[in-house]
RNA sequence: GCUACUAUAGCUCAGUCGGUAGAGCAGCACAUUCGUAACGUGCAGGUCAUCAGUUCGAUUCUGAUUAGUAGCUCCA
């Protein structure tokens, strides 16, 4: 065979490659348990999985039997052959393989229905694939996990072997390493190292802050609030409980009941509020606005409480309790553009002062839903067209909408890649029917206001969350719960130090001192492995000189400096926000 | 919620083919007064997640429950 150079940097000869690799995974499957049915077995952004039903449960030893089996196909290097039938002898080809039935049923009449053919192995696909599986050379089944048929959660769970395959060895142990080193940027991993936060078994979903954490989620609400008030925005807070019937006012008890917490008080049914909309509902509507005073944007911090599925819950990213960064937009439908582009380039400042890299995704009417199809057009349309004039780019999320309005969603990427929705603005033209709220028109009629729902951070608790996982712990300075921690070679210089520390404190820093009787070497490991932004190291020299030795958490050795020096050099680090 | 897996000291883990458990780090005490990632010695610390069952005896085997992990479903 002529050495041929794969090309793994285009996404098509990728996917090709996982693609035939799934193909091999499935023919090794096949060769052991015979009785197997095939599902399906695409590439997958870094590998691909093949789906299986079958009543023996995939074991890890069961995978390493399984790549011995798949080498074995590889050695044999079987060409991969394409061939067509049609319809009635496609299907009568694949009679003892029911969900490719399924498959072939649901393709539109006159479909060519395509088949690869390698060596005994066929499977129905329109590929394509490489030309022989000797050109396959890395590849680890990397694991096994359940998922639905179709992805439906009403028909057969089926077993999922995920795996991953490179042009060579090095690169597939480079991938691996990556993904070893990624899991330690895991912010459930960090949390507890630096002690930001806790989820104990007595509240499963329902973290506690610890004071680490809390100087991280002040700092952002003090962050949020600034921000807030130079765009125009006034801020309130609504009761965590409201009475049943303001849900079925709302809406919510119709289509989001399963999710709610309810209460009673003195005999009376309460709901602890899912979401903080009703509550801005009511306190917009408790005076009459003027088209003048229009738009109004009211935020609030808002803790929210949701029964989320107990296999869904992750860390600080999904959680039973979270804090919603939420604002109510109320406007005049031809202010309807503007708001939205505003509150585009509002989270697009917040993620880009991070360093963050996200995508934007329109959700689109889901089943469940209020409102006529005509509302929702309207309502698509106006999001659809405020994006493409700031010329952004973004993908169709059919039918994933909130049941009162579609949405674009801002997705954010944890340590392994995977993506959580964090930013959202929604439309709705429901909610402000259904609380009868308006506005008085320059014609002294009562008009209808348009409502937009935003957030920015999404909540503040799934963006903690990432940042932890952004900045790998080492959080912009004025973020840090420990900005500089001063250590002391010996204890003859505990004075100086904790001079040296007074002043900072004074400047407004966030300063440790640690003068224990320890080796400084002990010392500056320990305050590393905290991860605090600058650590300031105070022997005889500087406390001759009247300075620190210091060193940063993201550029290292920075050499002698005053105190003054110091304090300026960090003020005006974290006034700048710098990353 | 579903499928699979996991649960031993504050943390990271070892271990018991069934006879009630260990290490390192952290903590405490003593010693050390030291210059850029771990000084030493000693002490203390565990209902082996919970509840049942089998057994003379269960941390170990079985079942249920709870919580967690990966993925699916669902969502900020």
């Amino acid at each position: 065979m002529a050495k041929e150079k794969l090309d793994f940097d285009q996404e098509e000869v990728r996917l090709k490659y996982r693609h035939t690799t799934s193909h091999i995974l499935a023919q090794a499957v096949k060769k052991l348990w015979p009785e197997a049915k095939l599902a399906i077995g695409p590439a997958i952004e870094n590998g691909f999985y093949y789906d299986f039903d079958l009543e023996h449960k995939f074991t890890d030893q069961d995978l390493n039997k399984i790549t011995k089996e798949m080498k074995k196909i590889i050695k044999d290097s079987l060409p991969l052959e394409q061939f067509t039938l049609p319809r009635e002898e496609a299907l009568e080809f694949v009679k003892d393989e029911p969900y490719k039935v399924e498959l072939i049923q649901d393709l539109p009449e006159g479909e060519i229905i395509s088949f690869y053919k390698q060596g005994d192995f066929t499977d129905l696909c329109a590929g394509p694939h490489m030309e022989k599986t000797g050109q396959i050379k890395a590849v680890k089944l990397t694991s096994v996990a359940g998922a639905y048929w179709r992805g439906d959660s009403d028909r057969k769970m089926l077993q999922r072997i995920y795996g991953t395959c490179f042009p060579t060895q090095e690169e597939l142990d480079a991938y691996l390493a990556r993904i070893e080193e990624a899991k330690k940027r895991d912010h459930r991993k960090i949390g507890k190292e630096m002690d930001l936060f806790a989820i104990y078994e007595e509240g499963p979903g329902f973290p506690f802050f610890m004071p680490n954490g809390m100087i991280i989620r002040n700092e952002l609400e003090n962050f949020w609030r600034q921000e807030h008030r130079k765009r125009g925005y006034e801020e309130i807070k609504t009761p965590l409980i409201l009475n049943e019937q303001l849900w079925h006012t709302s809406g919510h008890w119709d289509h989001y009941q399963d999710n709610m917490y309810f209460t009673k008080i003195d005999e009376e049914d309460f709901a602890i509020k899912p979401m903080n909309c009703p509550g801005s509902m009511l306190a917009y509507g408790r005076k009459l606005h003027s088209y003048r005073d229009l738009p109004i944007r009211m935020g609030e911090l808002g803790q929210v409480h949701r029964h989320e599925l107990s296999g869904a819950l992750h860390g600080l990213m999904r959680v039973r309790t979270f804090t919603q960064d939420d604002a109510h937009i109320f406007m005049l439908p031809e202010q309807i553009k503007d708001e939205i582009k505003g509150v585009i380039n509002f989270i697009d400042y917040v993620y880009n002062l991070f360093g963050f890299k996200y995508h934007i995704e329109l959700s689109t009417k889901p089943e469940d839903s209020m409102g006529s199809a005509e509302e929702w057009a309207a309502a698509e349309t106006a999001l659809r067209e405020a994006m493409e004039e700031e010329g952004l780019s973004f993908i169709i999320n059919e039918g994933d909408g909130a049941f009162y309005g579609p949405k674009l969603d801002f997705h954010l990427e944890d340590s392994l890649g995977r993506t959580w929705q964090c930013g959202t603005i929604q439309l709705d033209f429901q909610m402000p029917q259904r609380f009868d709220v308006n506005y008085i028109g320059s014609d002294g009629e009562k008009h209808r206001p348009v409502m937009i729902h935003r957030v920015i951070f999404g909540s503040i608790e799934r963006f903690i969350g990432i940042l932890t996982e952004h900045f790998a712990g080492k959080f912009p300075l004025w973020l840090a719960p420990v900005q500089v921690k001063l250590l002391t070679v010996t204890e003859k210089f505990t004075d100086y130090a904790k001079a040296v520390a007074k002043e900072l404190e004074e400047a407004g820093l966030r300063v440790e001192v640690d003068v224990r009787n320890e080796k400084i070497g002990y010392k500056l490991r320990e305050a590393r492995n905290e991860r605090c932004a600058y650590i300031g190291i105070i022997g005889e020299r500087e406390a001759e000189a009247g300075t620190l030795t210091v060193r940063s958490s993201k550029v290292g050795e920075l050499g002698e400096l005053s105190v003054a020096e110091m304090k300026e050099k960090l003020l005006k680090e974290i006034q700048e926000k710098a990353v």
